[in-house]
DNA sequence: ACTTATTGATGCCGTTTAGGTATCAAAAAG
DNA sequence: CTTTTTGATACCTAAACGGCATCAATAAGT
């Protein structure tokens, strides 16, 4: 089916006419009558009820004409948002990251657009969860990225990927060659955990884990989020983690993903906001979402946090 | 926009490659080349970065892919009903009516929809609105329509339009030539109101607004709906009732309508009905509600119920 | 009852557009 | 350095699309 004929045809609906929406359309009678005869013959419908002296829709030509109109409106909201999309030189995008899909994902996810959108300036912004959601309220930032999912009133969201979740081992660890471990398998070891911050959906995460998993490690040595590998790196134990841009820092150091276990990242914007370079960033992310969908039993499906 | 050259973008934006793409299309690499060239001009934008060797997306080019997969869906569904919908010949409907509806809106919605879907059979079914509901679920009934407003789980619903609220009064009445009454001037008269059945909205109505306005009518004579018009039409007093069909009944009877009073009629359905003259009825009822939106505010404003 | 005006349908023609063939230039692979 | 693969270009053909003239049917005016 043909755009113009469409609109061609829901012009004709509206004027019940032929002659004048031929002339609402810029064109002679003639062709505009074969256009529809045409149209009908593409759908196998009749569309109207003609005689000679007038016009009126059929039940078929009625249901089009409210599908129709939507359809056409629906293209040329998107003709003009790709205008306004391809227009952006100096656009720009406040993006806030919670600290774990900060120090995680951040280069996957920005690398990525920068390559796709080169023109747009990107502001980064680390945040807490509840100071990132009120930001996007305010309008102070465009998009967000946190762990986990994310039902806030007034905010969309949606699942970016699942990062695996693992531990982060001294390369001379036994389990540093495999490719991934059970949870289970933890039990024995020295876990070196960062002490608990506000909000901190990571660290609610995996004390729930070790609750529920029955595990009890050996001796949580609290420390913070940046010497975690090197406090690896030295033997001084094992970290839970993800897999992140950590693992590259210390070559001494060894990342293995836990078997079934990934935490999910979410997007989360106002729908409310119309910064074309938003819209951008939210297709750009759905394509990428639709290809990561293959790996990793989500950790959502066992607990809900 | 062209649909036919969005759907040529879509398939090069997944396979990233214009040779295999034109394969699928079903054409040679050269057009397609020009093709998206063309759709690039019109739109003012770059979609594609390409090297002799490697075609990768823009970000407008994401931005396209996305919207522009759901809007060729949406197209290509229309296409489908609309053909599901021309081939119905002896398609059948069933249709639920409160009484209220039965009795005043059936002719003007029955009427015009068999004007436009001739060879839909029509079954008609008087219920109450419990059993209404229920039959929808059920699969029973296709499509209801009911008085006031509906908020049923499970179901969808729609405001077909504002029945004009009046009273039927003997012709020799001093109200008969007005072109509205107010409510209030009704205090001094004889009410005939008929027996309160199951669920009946538009009892129930009635007796709201004689609350609410502070009007006392002197005397209640009970009559059932049928004979209502009789009594008034002999001079036993006026009786409260909605634009319909009664008022032809009887010559000796006159409809005045009360200043800003209305009752609403809503459409019922079940959204996982998948009859095709349902969507007929639905497009068709829709088309009609854009037209009457002019007269009378709505009962609803003042009264919820 | 007859004429007139208006409406949608049809036949014919020219222009525009879209697709096909042949070929080129650039870049990766051997 | 040759071969292969890729997207771009030039040129041609055919189908589509729109315009003009005209027809047939019907409603309105006389």
């Amino acid at each position: 089916m043909d755009l113009s004929k469409l609109k061609a045809f829901v012009v004709v609906a509206e004027e019940l006419n032929f002659r004048r929406s031929a002339e609402i359309l810029g064109m002679t009678q003639p062709p505009l009558t074969r256009l529809i005869a045409g149209l009908e013959d593409d759908l196998g419908a009749k569309l109207f009820e003609r005689t000679t002296r007038q016009v009126k829709l059929t039940g078929t030509g009625v249901f089009l004409l409210k599908e129709g109109r939507e359809i056409i409106a629906r293209a040329e909201k998107l003709e003009h948002e790709v205008r306004a999309i391809s227009r952006i030189k100096g656009g720009a995008l406040s993006v806030a990251f919670s600290t774990t899909v900060f120090l995680a994902s951040l280069p996957k996810i920005i690398g990525a657009f920068q390559e796709r959108f080169p023109k747009v300036t990107l502001q980064l912004h680390q945040e807490s969860r509840p100071r990132l959601f009120a930001g996007l309220r305010q309008g102070q930032f465009d998009v967000g990225f946190v762990e986990g999912t994310v039902e806030e009133e007034g905010l969309a969201a949606d699942t970016v990927h699942d990062e695996a979740l693992g531990v982060l081992l001294p390369k001379q660890h036994s389990f540093a060659r495999r490719k991934q471990v059970e949870l289970s398998e933890l039990g024995d070891e020295t876990i070196i955990l960062h002490p608990r911050r506000d909000n901190d959906r990571f660290h609610d995460t995996v004390h729930l884990l070790f609750r529920q998993s029955g595990i009890k490690p050996k001796v949580y040595v609290k420390s913070d989020w940046e010497s975690c590998p090197v406090l690896v790196a030295i033997g001084k134990g094992v970290s839970l983690t993800i897999l992140g841009t950590q693992q590259c820092v210390f070559p001494e150091t060894k990342f293995v993903p836990i078997r079934q276990l990934s935490l999910p990242v979410s997007v989360v914007w106002n729908p409310e906001n119309t910064n074309p370079a938003l819209k951008g960033m939210l297709s750009f992310v759905a394509e990428n979402a639709a290809l990561r969908r293959k790996n990793a039993v989500c950790l959502e499906e066992g607990l809900k946090f």
